[in-house]
DNA sequence: TCCTCCCGCCAAGCA
DNA sequence: TGCTTGGCGGGAGGA
């Protein structure tokens, strides 16, 4: 026996020169050799004409030479084994990456034009693909399912493929980004993105299960595979496996790319979107494995067919995989009604006078057969949450006494906080007997653009419209500033000249804009700033220009407010040497948003969402979607404070105008934020606005019973704060004040004083950077029976970066 | 160590 | 009933 040579190592060199090497061992079965030449009789002559016609049979033919042939592959495959030591034959075996599902792809494509004329069609016989590029069936129906999912294959018949190449492609890109946008998955990202920051903190939480639930219902989910008229689909298992099938999964893998900018997808977002179509509730690990997996088997295909492109996106939390999209821009569909999708599902080809929304729901949603959306049992609970608020506030025991805003217009600004504090929480409890109605009907007079949608807007409590608002300007005009992450919602006292730079309408956010307010609504800001924050967070979405419906807007900045406050407040009393990290990331989510600068103003905290209803709460943001049955409040301090129902145990300070301060503002706060016009202001301008004295602060707060007598709370952050924020144009604070049945206050004071100029493009990247030093957070509660706690926590420094590095 | 993804089992569905 | 199709996850190569 002569020792084997160490060959090649590839498949084909393997097979085809060690096969001399097997004679002596075994006998090589005799080459089939060109069939012996039959006379060239009437009937061989018709045999072989038949043969060039009918590709069909010249293919079988084809098909019982390379079965023959193969057979003989094999058994030299066999000899070698057997004749080779272990490790020669492994190392003779082509490596892993040469057995790679993009090479193969690439070897795959290479067989047919990219554009193939139309006149002569290519079929793909599996079998002499399988044979030819010596892979397994399995992988080429990994490489198959990808391409029918973008229309450059269809399936004729088993085993029979139809090649199109890439005609379609253009139409098909179309199609599934109208498709994408219209399943939001824009909305879907960022969610998942926000989720991502909390889950990162509090693992133990019910994200699962609020995430299940915001993704919609699993009618929804059940989208199915998007069809181009002409193009069928006739996948063998079309009824069973359709939904998980993995041309569906490419489908949609290709959507969040065209949906989303800048065009990167990170692997861990899209499966995260595709399980949670699929029934997020059993997310687990091995099912997001999984998911990954076969995200990785369509990216190769993808990859080979130069569609995309494999990146790293390297955010704080590390390098995480992603893909760019490289291939075909695609416009805006212009023309649906041609390119319309269909679904397979939905058995005939929707026809064309149909409107395009109509048809893509029902290509989306096809197989309940309905054309409308039913409503989410989640959405059903809320609404029962929300009756259930009505039917308590309604029922009150205690008759609301009306103040009318302007008693208050007359009133000196701070001392009348104290003095009217009761009058306050009587004030607020009498908002709640308004009814959502009335708030919407009025809305819409002042702005029917902004009117709430029902099954999207999320928090009317801060956007409700405001009664009895003068029309005059006042010289600070207060902005409700929600901050849906950080559950603290602010108010800000904008100077006039500032205030025409707050939009009314904030498609993300769904507020609404105030009837009243000198408000000048600048839109297009919105998808600009919110792009920013996107990109800056780390990857792949972008909101689009057209107005944003849903998901974002389905959380409930309130409910995680509370959650988050109360969790953070609890792991900080338990966990003390984890507080600063954990307090950390909670704040750098909380304001994981760019920022819009605003050079002077008020911030006044606004708690919301209270220990007592949590579940309430937590059933809302569930649902996604927040009541829009909230009611607001006025405050004779700032005219009115929105603020919902659901809040009757908190208690605001409203007026605490610590200092004038440069405010910078996350952007789609801002946008979101409505304008109050307050005459109560008036008195007071930007420069002459009274801060307020410490000792008033301690007097009000020792008058409320928060802090027993002798405590002395600082307000003023620049004087107390160890940190250089003696920097006249940049001092950032807030206090946040909540007043709730454990008489737990928190002051937290954020002073940071940005050596960097402030360019509203920089503050992105400098939001709260304080050069000198941590920015400080000084949490005091004062607990029921006189006791104070403090703690000390870095704060606010989300400057997620995002580098997209290619390999 | 973790990312990547090959590999093949096995079940659903079709002819 | 045999064959095709394809979901799925173990586990190994590679960075």
């Amino acid at each position: 026996l002569k020792t084997p040579l160490k060959q090649v190592a590839t498949s084909q060199l393997v097979l085809t020169e060690r096969q001399p090497e097997c004679q002596p061992l075994t006998t090589p079965p005799k080459p089939k050799e060109t069939p012996p030449a039959d006379p060239w009789t009437p009937t061989s002559n018709l045999k072989m004409l038949i043969s060039a016609a009918s590709p069909e049979i010249r293919s079988r033919e084809q098909r019982r030479q390379l079965s023959d042939s193969s057979s003989e592959v094999l058994q030299t495959k066999h000899c070698l084994q057997e004749h080779l030591l272990g490790d020669e034959y492994e190392k003779s075996q082509p490596s892993r990456k040469e057995k790679s599902l993009g090479l193969l792809c690439h070897k795959f494509l290479a067989r047919y034009p990219d554009y193939p004329s139309p006149s002569q069609k290519s079929y793909i016989c599996l079998d002499e693909v399988t044979e030819e590029l010596h892979v397994e069936r399995r992988r080429i129906y990994d490489i198959v399912n990808v391409l029918e999912s973008l229309h450059m294959v269809s399936r004729l018949a088993r085993n029979r493929y139809v090649w199109h190449g890439r005609h379609n492609l253009p139409q098909t890109l179309q199609a599934l980004k109208k498709v994408g946008e219209e399943n939001k998955y824009i909305q879907q990202i960022q969610m998942i993105k926000k989720r991502e920051y909390e889950h990162e903190f509090d693992p133990d939480s019910e994200r699962n299960e609020e995430m299940a639930s915001s993704f919609g219902s699993s009618e929804q989910s059940e989208m199915s595979f998007v069809e181009l008229p002409g193009v069928e689909f006739r996948a063998a298992s079309v009824n069973g496996r359709k939904y998980k099938s993995l041309r569906v999964m490419s489908q949609k893998f290709v959507m969040l790319f065209l949906v989303s900018t800048p065009q990167i997808v990170s692997l861990e977002v899209a499966a995260k979107i595709l399980i949670g179509e699929d029934q997020l509730e059993d997310l687990d690990k091995s099912k997001f494995k999984t998911k990954i997996r076969r995200l990785y088997d369509i990216a190769n295909v993808l990859s080979s067919l130069k569609l995309i492109k494999k990146v790293h996106v390297t955010e704080e939390r590390g390098r995480k995989p992603a893909f760019k999209w490289t291939g075909p821009e695609v416009l805006p569909n212009t023309h649906v009604t041609k390119l319309e999708a269909t679904s397979t599902a939905c058995s005939p080809p929707i026809s064309e006078s149909i409107p395009s929304k109509e048809q893509c729901s029902k290509a989306l949603f096809p197989s309940r057969g309905k054309q409308s959306f039913t409503r989410h049992s989640s959405l059903i609970k809320l609404v029962k949450s929300i009756e259930n608020d009505r039917r308590k506030i309604q029922s009150a025991p205690t008759s609301p006494v009306k103040i009318n805003a302007s008693t208050y217009q007359s009133l000196p600004v701070f001392p009348n906080t104290i003095a009217q504090f009761p009058a306050i929480a009587k004030h607020q409890l009498e908002g709640q007997s308004k009814t959502a109605e009335e708030m919407q009907v009025k809305c819409a007079l002042s702005s029917p653009e902004a009117v709430p949608k029902p099954e999207t807007s999320h928090q009317p409590a801060l956007s409700q419209p405001l009664r009895g608002c003068p029309a005059s300007h006042s010289s600070v005009s207060p902005v409700i500033l929600p901050h849906p992450q950080s559950g603290v919602s602010y108010a800000i006292y904008l100077h006039p000249s500032q205030a025409h730079t707050v939009t009314t309408y904030s498609p993300g956010f769904m507020l609404q804009p105030l009837p009243c307010a000198n408000v000048t609504g600048i839109k297009s800001n919105n998808s600009k700033v919110l792009n920013k924050i996107t990109t800056e967070e780390g990857d792949t979405q972008r909101f689009s220009d057209e107005p944003i419906k849903s998901l974002v807007t389905e959380e409930k900045p309130e409910t995680k407010s509370e959650t988050l406050s109360q969790r953070c407040l609890k792991r900080s009393q338990a966990f003390p040497e984890n507080n600063l990290i954990k307090r950390h990331k909670i704040d750098e989510e909380s304001l994981d948003t760019s920022l819009t600068f605003f050079s002077s103003g008020y911030l006044i905290p606004l708690t919301h969402c209270t220990h007592g209803n949590k579940a309430e709460c937590s059933n809302k943001e569930k649902a996604g979607v927040c009541s829009v049955q909230h009611t607001a409040y006025s405050s004779p301090i700032t005219g009115v404070i929105p603020m919902p129902a659901s809040e009757l145990k908190t208690v605001n300070i409203p007026a605490f105008h610590i200092t004038p301060l440069n405010i910078m503002l996350s952007p789609n706060s801002i946008a979101a934020a409505p304008v109050l016009s307050n005459s109560c202001l008036n008195s007071s301008s930007t420069s002459s606005a009274p801060n307020p004295s410490s000792s008033a602060l301690n007097f009000m707060l020792q008058h409320i019973g928060l802090i027993p007598a002798g405590v002395q709370v600082p307000v003023n952050p620049v004087q107390h704060m160890p940190v250089s924020s003696q920097s006249e144009n940049i001092s950032h604070s807030s206090g946040s004040t909540s007043m709730q049945e454990g008489k737990v206050i928190t002051f937290s004071f954020q002073p940071s004083a940005p050596k960097e100029p402030q360019e509203p493009q920089a503050v992105t990247e400098n939001f709260f950077r304080t050069p000198g030093g941590p920015n400080t957070e000084l949490s005091l509660s004062a607990n029921s029976d006189g006791t104070q706690r403090t703690s000390q926590g870095t704060l606010y420094t989300p400057q997620r970066k995002l580098e997209v590095s290619e390999d």
